[in-house]
RNA sequence: GCGCCCGUAGCUCAACGGAUAGGGCAUGUGCUUCCGGAGCACAGGGUUGGGGGUUCGAAUCCCUCCGGGCGUGCCA
């Protein structure tokens, strides 16, 4: 549960504002209202481990030269450090630079307690507590179950599970859900395609044609051939719709079992899967439209009845209940996302979208709202779309035509380790170029290798190690004084960062965070380990300089463990 | 038209409002009697799409224009 990073910014204020009130105590400083402090890392170590550009930012308000107001903090502060327990203080020492900044040198104390950190915590490092048990879960995937999952159900479904398995880490209680529209138009439309399929293989393609807007790939073929060989050909005999609703049953088991199996493949399991129909079976979806209508939020208006979600911000009211009787996917939605709220008890829901529906996102909002939930309560993760490139051309996606790549076929070619790491790679919010031949030919290119690498590299040294009795030392008993180096100290500080990592990505619903500080711990241990020799060193630097290692290999573990990409001991 | 997202080196992406805007790929030059060369070092590359504004300080915040993506259904 320990942040040393955090724990060093929140001294660094108090001292800062300890020596802001022994000043003025002190008349050095004129009383004054001034803005809060905050810590920072200064791009170029050489600077400072941490600063403050707080005397910058006092300069207004205390009608003083930044640089002065720093060289006053500064005595305070230095007085401060060296009066302080050395056990409790992070910082050995202050000094002002440039125009007014405060730059802090981390302790040796502060150094000694990472490597504990890491070892007492080991693979449980990183977690902290800043959800405190609340309840969230995250819904994501949810592909159409009328088709195959595509590219962009691929960086959805690491989106999704990499950020549950970040909020977990951040001390949340977390589940993973995908909803199943298993109901409605689109599912209609899906039985009577396979129904159409059906018929022409049993009578020959010019028997029936396939009605306008039908589902036409491949998948829908396969499933009616399917169907064919396990119920026979005498369903010919049946009423439309009584095939239909069988086509149905039938081809929705058979996708949805397929897509189970495929996310599994890609190291992605559920806490639940979702029934739309089990919404309107159970008549919460009247309940809600009931409950909206109570609370005056709806009206009838040529047969359909309508949510006034313009009295909530939206630019129109939208249709609740179709003239037809059928309840919209939104109505469907709503009753969804009481359900999550009221009925499972969750504190926060996110779900996790491509950005082709971020136009949901205030309607949904103002639902929740319209039904007593507060809305803050419900989050989004927009997922920007996936341009899947193959020989140097776009690849269009679509599920009528049957021409996407899948991502059963993406798992065929790509490793899933390399999968789960490249469409993690990037904000959520940039649009991602997938270039499907690099990606199949990625095995040395591939930044995950590179990761994976680093991390085989510690397990083989100190595997060799070993076969000449010299083990891990205990954190307690290295000489942290033994690793004075510039990149030894940066690598140390590159390890403590990875819990306010799990932090900010907690936050930011930003799970990417974490494979680019893999990329960038991995960086900074193969500068390391270049410019360093640990085997044959004087016992002391080797032994700390194992330590070390071996603290970035648990680290790494943990990362690639959180990501779900395996951390293998040989490549 | 209106709304949301994006525009950073040849390509692809980073950068709590902070100091000289960084990494990877690509290009060029080097590094192995020695712990894994799937690695490392060095170099070239930029008016952060244009123009205003806010302030000690802007890639970041505000306005405006340009360019791209996506929305804007009694589809889901």
């Amino acid at each position: 549960m320990s942040n040393l990073i955090d724990s060093a910014k929140q001294q660094l204020i108090s001292l800062v504002e300890d020596a802001m009130r022994s000043a003025v105590a002190a008349n050095e400083l004129p009383q004054a209202e001034t803005p809060a402090p905050a810590a920072e890392i200064p791009k170029d170590p050489s600077m400072g481990d941490f600063a403050t550009g707080y005397a910058m930012a006092c300069a207004r308000a205390l009608k003083m030269q930044p640089r002065k107001i720093a060289e006053i903090l500064c005595a305070h502060i230095q007085n401060a450090i060296s009066t302080a327990s050395a056990a409790v203080i992070y910082f050995c020492g202050v000094d002002v630079a440039g125009a007014g900044y405060l730059n802090f040198r981390l302790s040796d104390a502060w150094y000694q307690n990472v490597l504990r950190d890491i070892e007492t915590e080991s693979d449980r490092y990183g977690y902290i507590d800043e959800g405190n048990g609340r309840r969230v879960m995250v819904e994501f995937v949810s592909a159409n179950p009328t088709g195959t999952m595509t590219i962009g159900n691929a960086r959805g479904g690491v989106l999704g599970d990499t950020l549950a398995a970040v909020l977990e880490r951040a001390g949340f209680d977390v589940w993973r859900e995908f909803y199943v529209n298993d109901a409605g138009n689109q599912v209609n439309l899906f039985g009577k395609s396979m129904r159409v399929r059906y018929i022409q293989l049993l009578r020959g393609e010019d028997a029936i044609e396939m009605p306008e807007g039908s589902y036409m790939g491949e998948d829908i073929k396969a499933l009616a051939a399917e169907y064919r060989e396990l119920y026979g050909e005498s369903d010919d005999a049946l009423s439309e719709d009584e095939l239909v609703e069988k086509m149905i049953a039938f081809g929705l088991d058979r996708n949805i079992d397929r897509m189970r199996r495929d996310l599994e493949r890609y190291r992605i399991k559920y806490d639940r899967w979702f029934r739309e129909t089990e919404l309107h079976e159970s008549g919460y979806v009247d309940d809600t439209m009931r409950l909206l209508t109570e609370r005056g939020h709806t009206y009838e208006k040529d047969g359909a009845l309508w949510f006034r979600a313009t009295d909530f911000g939206c630019e129109k009211d939208e249709v609740m209940r179709k003239s037809s009787g059928y309840y919209t996917y939104y109505a469907v939605d709503i009753a969804y996302h009481r359900d999550k709220f009221e009925k499972r008890g969750f504190d926060r829901v996110i779900d996790v979208l491509g950005a082709d529906h971020h136009g949901h996102t205030l309607r949904f909002k103002s639902a929740m709202s319209a039904i007593g939930i507060d809305p803050d309560r419900l989050e989004f993760a927009l997922m920007q779309l996936v341009h899947l490139l193959r020989g140097g051309e776009a690849v269009r996606m679509s599920k009528r035509t049957g021409r996407a790549i899948t991502l059963a076929d993406l798992l065929d070619e790509v490793p899933v380790d390399a999968a789960r790491f490249f469409f993690n790679l990037q904000k959520p919010d940039t649009h991602l170029e997938f270039d499907m031949d690099l990606a199949i030919r990625s095995d040395s290119e591939s930044p995950v290798y590179y990761v994976q690498y680093a991390h085989a590299r510690i397990c083989s040294l100190a595997l060799m190690l070993e076969s000449e009795s010299v083990t891990v030392p205990a954190a307690g008993d290295v000489n942290i004084s033994a690793l004075d180096s510039p990149l030894e100290r940066e690598l140390i500080k590159a390890l403590a960062q990875y819990p306010e990592e799990i932090r900010q990505a907690a936050r930011q619903l930003d799970p990417s965070r974490i494979n680019r500080y893999l990329v960038d711990l991995a960086t900074r241990f193969h500068r390391f380990y270049t410019a360093n020799r640990i085997k044959g060193s004087d016992p002391d630097v080797m032994r700390a300089r194992l330590k070390l290692a071996d603290s970035v290999r648990s680290v790494l573990c943990c990362g690639l463990t959180l990501l779900g990409i395996s951390a293998p001991p040989k490549m």
